[in-house]
DNA sequence: TAACATTAAATGTTTTTACATTAAATTTGT
DNA sequence: ACAAATTTAATGTAAAAACATTTAATGTTA
């Protein structure tokens, strides 16, 4: 559904602005599909994206900070994602050799098979974004890389 | 900052999984910037939202409902944001005339004097953006639209 | 009109988030 | 080597989100 019809509104102030709100708009509707897709693995998104970390380090481990750094959403507690994932025998924590303030945490056999599992659901979810193509989607990068960026101050004030 | 950076990743599988991720990374990035934003002010996004929505239908008070088909994100409870916009004396609530399930909510004065104080700010925020052509902003807005919309079904399936 | 279904909003409850604080281990500077 | 600073992870806490349930009003239909 368009932005305008879904959020009952006729018009935007800007490009700009309509831009903005439709990446919070976007990102709602992919969050709620994919919640959807683990809802039936009682997995929450954050902590399926803690296993595809772990699994990428496999069979390495990876300390909580390491998990951290590799997080979309920094400010969420790591700790207790690994706690929860723990309980439910996705991973093992032990003490890091090199440093004991730190904790290895690795992915399970389990954790693994999960992955897999949701490896099929996830590549069938991903054929909802086939409605662009391959350079759609980079150019869609391109452009969001591009929006973060700050625009350069200009020295001499253009009229 | 590059995502790939950002989040120490070396590539994506493809250019979907990359948007995909640039999506939420981008929504992070830009809802994070905001709150500080109005953090302030005692405000939070969700209620920085509600309080738009209420000016964009003065004199007229809305229901609850009429919220909520406004938000972005129609999971939140707009009834307890209307709570602790009340609390702020930001709303009014009211009895709606034609239907006595219904409330009727209204902006204050204070109200108003408060988004007509972080107009300001936004507007000199939303220049963040302006790394953004107008075009630009426009194309990505298309992309993201375009996203959304699920691939046309194919009648036969080609080799 | 009585019985049932639906709608609008509020409330209850559990989980998650955001943020601050703590505790232990390590690093740094002198 | 010792004190101070920093780093790593865990924990405490208040607020918010997610989701189900409740209550009252309205609509529907037999």
């Amino acid at each position: 559904m368009s932005i305008e019809k879904d959020i009952k509104q006729a018009s935007f102030k800007s490009a700009h602005a309509k831009a903005m709100v439709n990446i919070v708009y976007t990102n709602n509707w992919l969050t709620t599909l994919q919640m959807e897709v683990f809802k039936p693995f009682d997995l929450t998104l954050q902590q399926y994206n803690v296993l595809r970390i772990l699994r990428g380090h496999y069979p390495e481990p990876i300390t909580v900070i390491g998990i951290i750094e590799r997080m979309l959403d920094k400010m969420s507690n790591a700790s207790r994602l690994v706690d929860k994932l723990l309980l439910k025998e996705m991973v093992v924590r032990r003490e890091c050799p090199n440093d004991r303030r730190a904790v290895d945490i690795l992915i399970t056999q389990k954790g693994l098979d999960l992955l897999a599992e949701l490896d099929v659901l996830q590549k069938q979810w991903e054929k909802q974004m086939y409605g662009l193509t391959e350079s759609e989607a980079l150019q869609l990068s391109d452009l969001l890389d591009k929006l973060r960026q700050s625009p350069p101050e200009s020295e001499q004030q253009k009229k």
